[in-house]
DNA sequence: CTTCTGACA
DNA sequence: TGTCAGTA
C-alpha cells in the first residue's frame, strides 16, 4: 500500500509517516515510481510506534528497542546488550515517574471537579 | 488525483 | 507538525 492507505489505516499524517522514516523507525522499499511501498506489518509497526511516542520515548530510543518487540521476541533474548537493558531499565523508570505525576494531576483535577458539583 | 523532496511569514 | 511549491 502507498503512504495514503497507510495513513488512513494508522490515522496518521502523511507527513508523520515520513518523518518516522527519517528517523530511521520503518524503511518502506520503493515503486519504480518512487512512491513508498508498506505491507500490512507497517500497519501494526506505526500504531507501536505511535504508543511508544505517546508514552513519551524519543524517536532515537524507539529506533532502539524497536526490533525487541517486534514477534520472535525469542531470537532477541540471545543479543539482548547490556547497553540495551540499561537503557529499557532507565526509560521504564522515566515512565513510571510520568504515571505518578499524572496520577497527581488527574488527582488534583478530579478534585478540583468533585468541589464545583459540590459547590 | 497522489506522492516526493526540501524548506519555513 | 503544518503547509506550500514544482514534479513525476
Amino acid at each position: 500500500m502507498r503512504i495514503g492507505e497507510l495513513s488512513e489505516r494508522t490515522n496518521t499524517p502523511r507527513r508523520l509517516l515520513r518523518y518516522y522514516e527519517e528517523q530511521g523507525l520503518i524503511m518502506p522499499v520503493r515503486s519504480a515510481n518512487g512512491y513508498r511501498d508498506y505491507d500490512e506489518r507497517n500497519v501494526d509497526r506505526i500504531i507501536q510506534i505511535r504508543g511508544l511516542l505517546d508514552a513519551g520515548l524519543p524517536t532515537r530510543i524507539i529506533k532502539q528497542i524497536l526490533p525487541c518487540l517486534d514477534k520472535p521476541r525469542v531470537i532477541y533474548f540471545e543479543d539482548a546488550t547490556p547497553e540495551m537493558i540499561a537503557t529499557l531499565e532507565r526509560e521504564r523508570d522515566r515512565m513510571t515517574e510520568r504515571v505518578t505525576c499524572l496520577v497527581r494531576n488527574r488527582d488534583a483535577i478530579a478534585g478540583y471537579l468533585e468541589a464545583v458539583r459540590n459547590r
